[in-house]
RNA sequence: UGGGGCGUGGCCAAGUGGUCUAAGGCACCGGUUUUUGGUAUCGGCAUUCGGAGGUUCGAAUCCUCCCGCCCCAGCCA
C-alpha cells in the first residue's frame, strides 16, 4: 500500500526527531517495530502504533518488524499470535521477512544475563515475591538492599545455573539487576529480569523454565534487530532509564532509543485488554470479534473499512498528551470513506405493504438504479417493481406534524427511480394499527420525474414485494452508554453497558442485488446507513450488520421537537 | 510527601519570541444545492493559549512560583 497524505503538513514530534536523526547522520536508515504481547486481539488503540511504526517506515524508506513480545509463556497462546497477524495485514500493512519473537532471542537474553552476573551487575534473589515488594519501599520511601544482594558473582553464576536447570519451584528464586534501591525510580530498585516459570512456551515448549522479564527483553531484542527508534506508550516513559541501562551494561550490537507517545482512547468503550477480555469471557458480548468491540476483528466484522481506521489514525495526530477521542470521530471516517466507496441499494427494515391500485396486476417492470452517486464508474443496476411494495414504516404518518414530509394520507412523494406515488387508504387492525396501505401511481413519473414539473417533498426507498429478499438485520449502538464507562461511582464498567447496544430485526427485505454482497463488501442502505453481510448469515436468509447511520437531520429535529415537549 | 510526564475552544490538534486579535479536523448552529431530511457547498463557533508574576519594543512560545490531571510500589507488558 501507499502513505497517505497526512492531515496537517507539520511533523509530529517523532516523525521530526527521525528526520533530524537522518538529516544529522545519527540514522541511516530507519527501522521500528510493532511489539505486541500474544495474549490477547488487537484493538483500535493498537492501530494508532502500527499505522505509526509502519507508517513512519514507508515515509523514510525503512522498515517495521512485526515482533512478538512473547515473555510470558503463562498468559500467551498461539490463537492470540495468529489473529494479530491476520488483523495487521488487513489493517493494510506489511513485514515481509520481518517476523520475530522475543522468544527467539532466549538463548543470547540468558547469554546476556549471566554477563551481568559476570560484570557484578546482576544477582540471584532468594527473597519471596511479597518479601521483595516489602524490600522495595513506597514511592516516597526508599527501599531496602536484599539479604543476597552481595552474592559473589560466582554464587549467583552457580544458583542461576541451576535455576535454568529447573533444580527450583516457580518463585523461588528470581534474577536481579543491582542498580539502585533509593533510586525515586522504582523501575530501577534492583528490578526482576528473570524469574522461574514451569510452563510450556508457545514457541519454545518446554525448552525453558525461566523467562526474562519484559524490561529485560525488550531493549535486547530492540538492539538484535538493530531498531533505530523504539516507539511505545507514555506509560513506559519510566522504563526508559532502566532501558538506557541495560543497553550500556551488555554487548549488544545496536543502540536503539525509546520515544513514548500518549496511547488511544475512546469514548463509550473499553480499550484495556483486561476488560476486553471480561467481557469475552463473561459473554457480555458474542466474542472478541462481536460488532460492538473495539476490536480490529470487530470493526472488520462491524463492516469498517481499513481505511477508514488508518484515516481516523492519521487526524488524530502523535503527541504526549492524554486524550479521549469522541466516537464521533471514528464514525465520521467511516461514513467519509464508505460515502464515496459504498454501493447503494435499497432495503426496507420495518416494512409497511403498499399496494399500487392503478398498476396492473401481475405487471412487472424493472428500473435502473445509479449503484453511487459520487462514483460514475460504479454504474447501474435494475431493480425490479410491481404493484406491491414495501416501504418504511417511519415513512408514513397518519397524521403528519408540519415539518414531516414523507407520506400522509393524501400526500403524494417519490419512490426513488420509481415513480411518484399518492395515498389513498390507509388500512388498520383491530388495534388500530397501520398495517397497510393504497396507493395510485403517476405512469408519466417513471424514473422518478414529473414531465410537468411539479416538486414532491420526499423521496422514499422501496422494495419490490414479490421479489426481495428476506432477511435479519442487526442495528448497532455504543457497547457503552456512559463516554468514560466505569467513571461513576463504583467504578464498575460494566454497569454502563447499554442494553439496547444490539437490536436484531427479522422481518426486513432487500433488493434482490443485495443478495450478491460479498462478505467482506460495505454497502449504503438508501436513506439508513452503511452495512455489510454477517458470516451468520445464509443465501436464503442473509444477514446484515450497521457498520454506522447515515447522518440524520430528521431525527435530530424530532429529538430536539421532544427536548422542548 | 519520591520519580516521570502533560496542561491551546465540547473532542482531537497545529503553533519552536514578531506574519497569532491562534491553522485544520470532529461536534454543534444557520443558509444554499439535492430523485438519499445523505453528499457537496457557504457562513458562524478561543481578543485567548491552566493561573499569577517577571524578562522583552513584542510571549501560547523564555524565566519564576502556584494550580490541576496522568503514570510508577507485578516474579504483567
Amino acid at each position: 500500500m501507499t502513505a497517505e497524505p497526512s492531515a496537517t503538513e507539520s511533523r509530529d514530534f517523532i516523525r521530526e526527531q527521525i528526520a533530524g536523526d537522518l538529516a544529522s547522520g545519527v540514522h541511516e536508515g530507519v527501522v521500528t517495530r510493532f511489539p505486541p504481547e500474544p495474549n490477547g486481539y488487537l484493538h483500535i488503540g493498537h492501530a494508532k502504533s502500527i499505522c505509526l511504526n509502519f507508517g513512519v517506515a514507508q515515509e523514510f524508506g525503512g522498515r517495521c518488524h512485526l515482533r512478538f513480545d512473547d515473555t510470558n509463556p503463562v498468559k500467551e497462546e498461539q490463537e492470540y499470535i495468529d489473529s494479530i497477524q491476520e488483523d495487521v495485514r488487513w489493517l493494510g500493512f506489511d513485514w515481509g521477512d520481518n517476523l520475530f519473537y522475543a522468544s527467539d532471542n532466549f538463548e543470547t537474553l540468558y547469554t546476556w544475563a549471566e554477563h551481568l552476573i559476570e560484570t557484578g551487575n546482576a544477582y540471584v534473589d532468594d527473597l519471596s515475591a511479597d518479601e521483595i515488594r516489602a524490600y522495595r519501599g513506597t514511592l516516597t520511601e526508599p527501599g531496602r538492599n536484599s539479604p543476597y544482594r552481595d552474592r559473589t558473582p560466582d554464587e549467583n553464576m552457580d544458583l542461576f545455573r541451576r535455576m535454568r536447570a529447573g533444580e527450583f519451584d516457580n518463585g523461588a528464586k528470581v534474577l536481579r539487576a543491582k542498580i539502585d534501591m533509593a533510586s525515586g525510580n522504582i523501575n530501577l530498585r534492583d528490578p526482576v529480569i528473570y524469574r522461574i516459570l514451569h510452563a510450556a512456551h508457545p514457541r519454545t515448549g518446554e525448552t525453558w523454565c525461566i523467562y526474562p522479564t519484559y524490561d529485560f527483553a525488550h531493549g535486547q531484542t530492540d538492539a538484535i534487530e538493530h531498531i533505530t527508534h523504539s516507539l511505545c506508550t507514555l506509560e513506559f516513559e519510566d522504563h526508559r532509564p532502566l532501558y538506557d541501562w541495560l543497553i550500556e551494561h551488555l554487548p549488544v550490537p545496536s543502540r536503539p532509543r525509546q520515544y513514548e507517545f500518549a496511547r488511544l482512547n475512546l469514548t463509550h468503550t473499553v480499550l484495556s485488554k483486561r476488560r476486553l477480555m471480561q467481557l469475552v469471557s463473561e459473554k457480555r458480548v458474542a466474542g472478541w470479534d462481536d460488532p460492538r468491540m473495539p476490536t480490529l476483528s470487530g470493526l472488520r466484522r462491524r463492516g469498517v473499512p481499513p481505511g477508514a481506521i488508518r484515516d481516523f489514525v492519521g487526524r488524530l495526530g502523535i503527541a504526549k498528551t492524554n486524550s479521549t477521542v469522541e466516537m464521533a470521530y471514528l464514525e465520521s471516517c467511516m461514513r467519509e470513506l464508505l460515502n464515496k466507496t459504498a454501493a447503494r441499494r435499497m432495503a426496507v427494515l420495518r416494512p409497511l405493504k403498499v399496494v399500487i391500485e392503478n398498476y396492473p396486476e401481475g405487471d412487472g417492470e424493472l428500473l435502473e438504479a445509479v449503484n453511487n452517486p459520487e462514483d460514475e464508474s460504479a454504474g447501474s443496476r435494475q431493480i425490479p417493481f410491481s404493484r406491491e411494495i414495501y416501504i418504511e414504516q417511519e415513512d408514513f404518518m397518519e397524521d403528519p406534524p408540519k415539518k414531516f414530509f414523507r407520506l400522509a394520507p393524501g400526500r403524494e412523494v417519490r419512490l426513488r427511480y420509481a415513480y411518484f406515488i399518492t395515498c389513498t387508504e390507509v388500512i388498520k387492525d383491530e388495534a388500530g394499527n397501520v398495517v397497510e396501505l393504497r396507493a395510485t401511481y403517476d405512469a408519466e413519473t417513471r424514473g422518478g420525474d414529473s414531465p410537468d414539473g411539479r416538486k414532491v417533498k420526499a423521496t422514499l426507498h422501496w422494495v419490490s414485494a414479490a421479489h426481495a429478499i428476506p432477511a435479519e438485520v442487526r442495528l448497532y449502538e455504543h457497547l457503552f452508554d456512559a463516554p468514560d464507562p466505569g467513571a461513576g461511582k463504583d467504578g464498575d464498567f460494566l454497569a454502563d453497558i447499554n442494553p439496547n447496544s444490539l437490536e436484531v430485526l427479522n422481518d426486513c427485505w432487500l433488493e434482490p442485488a443485495l443478495g450478491d454482497t460479498s462478505l467482506d463488501e460495505t454497502v449504503q442502505f438508501e436513506r439508513l446507513g452503511y452495512f455489510c453481510p454477517d458470516p451468520d448469515g445464509s443465501a436464503a436468509k442473509p444477514v446484515f450488520n450497521r457498520t454506522v447511520g447515515l447522518r440524520d437531520n430528521w431525527a435530530r429535529l424530532q429529538a430536539k421537537g421532544q427536548q422542548n415537549g
